[in-house]
DNA sequence: ATTTATTTTCTCGACTGTCGAGAAAAAAGT
DNA sequence: ACTTTTTTCTCGACAGTCGAGAAAATAAAT
């Protein structure tokens, strides 16, 4: 059902305009708002006036004025409106981060995982205690965190912020809005990591000007395979997903997923699905769980020696992955696709199998083969998106609070 | 980007929400349409009063008034405000159909295709003549033709109104716009057939009360395979697509497609690619390009009455389908399908295999399988779309042109 | 030191829109 | 004829955007 909309709505929408283009552009001085947004000096003044009365928007130095004429006045985000949380849990450590609303950077530290211990419970404690420690270590209140974003891999209900399935604890789901509700007023945001970093690279990608851009796809290389989509809407709004790719069904050949289903992508294009072909063990069987990448170098290393079971295993992980993202562009469009991850470093020996996979649909014989760029620095991508989505989600926050808030 | 809002913009939104709303709900009055939109009487008023001197409302009669107070005055749509023309192109006739701006039919006629001829002229000129004799023959304007709707199966460019593949003209594009475009001032709007049976189907579901409604997909089972996908964006709008289903990957068993690729859905659940298997006929041939109906009936019976091979061939169509329908939902997300087509009067002997793909996946697996309902009559479902997509066209351009046409 | 030119911000009135309340209209019941 | 009931219509208050021009604040010129 489409809404009602109405004059306040409009100040609603004009004002996050306003945030989002200093988002965009860092802090800006009146005349480049009105000319970034489309809106009115005098529209720009009531906006800033009503922002800066609420504590949202303070004014910056501004540089020794090189040109004559009035100075300008320049708006940014005030530091302390709120600040936010960032938690990334990856397969060996979980590394939590604190910002303010300006988006820089107060605090960061690392935990390591523990392998061995596959229950939730341990994990959850040491979660709880860890953002009580980030606020408490930069003397700031409980209260004053908007936002905790947390990332993960695998499947992820965004509304409810519980993990559904992840390689590390399985089946067995997270609840973190239940873990943080008693003692913690923020919005819990919950994501996919492949999805921040599609988010992340459709930013960039907007950013460096790219024309007719409609979606942007990242496809994460590692022990699981992760993608994200990010694509922009009618309204020109980024709306990101990020489908269950590694487990979609690849192929009826029997491999067998860390999942418990066969024929996963990520059965032959995860590090252990690449590790079992390459030995040759037997495809109903998992090997390790965390296959370690001196590991996996050796393999590489042996198949760019000339080595042909391990060449084969590489090129079959490229035609899976070809394949699946073949499906992928038939059930969508064609898009970029940014390949991240720790599997980039053997980016040399998939492409091949990489394109053949992609070759084999008629959607890219009719429209061509969807541009591949490679960009191997993916805890960066996580982290750009991680910001870019939780001070968005502040930004809105803050601006429907102020509308029923007095 | 986002885009600045105004009052104007305000005006526009709700002008529309009630002109979507009587098309949901048929005539209403200034208090049912207060009530459905969520606007203020007020505010009723003024729009009705406005669309009214635009020629674009009408007062009907109302029925006999059975409760005292002052009598109801019941708003509709001008059926003069405009027309609309809908072309619905099939394997073996092209249905032409005119209707006024109150969504009621006016004229309809068919001709038959002839098959031997696969080149687009000789189409081109019977279509244009179609359209003329469709609005002769009703003492139409061709000016007064806001929309053209046409819909094919095959893979369409919305955008440019061009058919970039389809089963009939294969890689020969026919670019509707252009054919149109000298004598025409009506809009093209150019669909897949299966996404406009998505859109009613999403459409009937809503109108039946179905709660949490986010998406829709509809299946269709012909000749080709078809899927349109409807989903309600945030705003709340419904944002269809027709993904490149019926030619996406399937799997690598060298089953030769007509689209000259290899391993396509559809060379295993098209009816030629079932003939084919049931009849035993090499993968890498392409059986006659139209399969008859009463061939199919053959087919079935056999089956039916436990002929291996047939058997077979439909419980590989229906896998084929199922596996399909399992990358679509790992790639979107779970959803409602509708199956439709003539396919679907086999459907007893596809469904078991078609469950067992589904199953194949962790998706599934994990969230359960899809809820999947078998609707038999494909072309009142396509009729249903285009005119719903049509008048919501007809709607917006009426409002938008209203407020920068003077 | 004063004036002028320049650039930017701020302010005012006109315009468009929504909303709530209550007046006006129009029919049925008494 | 009067009352009741229901619906539509109208009015004034309020919120928002916009264009134009006033005001502010600085550098350059005199």
């Amino acid at each position: 059902m489409l809404t009602k909309s109405s004059t306040e709505l409009v100040r609603q929408q004009n004002s996050a305009l306003v945030l989002a283009s200093l988002r965009r552009h860092g802090p800006l001085a009146h005349t480049d708002i009105s000319q970034h947004t489309g809106l009115a000096s005098a529209t720009v003044s009531a906006i800033t006036a009503e922002l800066e009365k609420a504590d949202v928007l303070e004014r910056r130095e501004q540089q020794a004025s090189a040109s004559r004429g009035r100075p300008r006045v320049i708006f940014g985000q005030r530091r302390g409106a709120g600040y936010l949380v960032t938690v990334r849990i990856s397969s060996d450590i979980v590394q939590y981060s604190l910002a303010d609303y300006a988006g820089t950077l107060i605090d960061r530290f690392e935990e390591a995982r523990n392998h061995a211990d596959t229950s939730t419970r341990p994990f959850a404690e040491a979660f709880v205690a860890a953002l009580e420690k980030l606020v408490s270590r930069s003397r700031i209140e409980r209260g004053q965190v908007l936002v905790v974003s947390i990332s993960s891999k695998g499947l992820v209900d965004p509304a409810l912020a519980r993990l559904v399935w992840s390689p590390v604890f399985g089946a067995q789901q997270v609840d973190f809005a239940a873990l943080l509700e008693p003692h913690w007023r923020a919005k819990i945001l919950l994501s996919n990591e492949t999805l921040l970093v599609a988010h992340a690279m459709a930013l960039r990608m907007e950013k460096a000007g790219v024309k007719n851009l409609q979606a942007v796809a990242a496809l994460s290389l590692g022990h699981s395979i992760g993608l994200g989509i990010a694509r922009f809407d009618r309204s020109g709004e980024l709306s990101v997903t990020a489908p269950n790719f590694g487990h979609m069904l690849n192929s009826s050949d029997g491999k067998l997923c860390r999942c418990g289903s066969q024929g996963c992508i990520e059965a032959s294009a995860g590090f252990y699905g690449i590790l079992r072909t390459a030995f040759e063990v037997p495809p109903d069987t998992i090997p390790a769980k965390f296959v370690p990448l001196a590991e996996m170098d050796k393999i590489a290393l042996r198949a760019r020696q000339g080595h042909r079971m391990s060449e084969y295993a590489f090129r079959q992980a490229g035609l899976a992955l070809g394949q699946g993202l073949s499906r992928m562009v038939s059930l969508y469009e064609n898009m970029p696709i940014a390949i991240t991850g720790p599997g980039t470093r053997y980016f040399d020996l998939i492409q091949r199998g990489l394109e053949e996979g992609l070759a084999q649909s008629q959607q890219v014989r009719l429209l061509g083969a969807p541009p591949i760029s490679v960009v191997p620095e993916e805890a960066t991508l996580v982290l750009e998106g991680h910001f870019a989505r939780a001070l968005a989600e502040m930004d809105h926050d803050i601006i429907a609070a102020r509308t029923d808030g007095d």
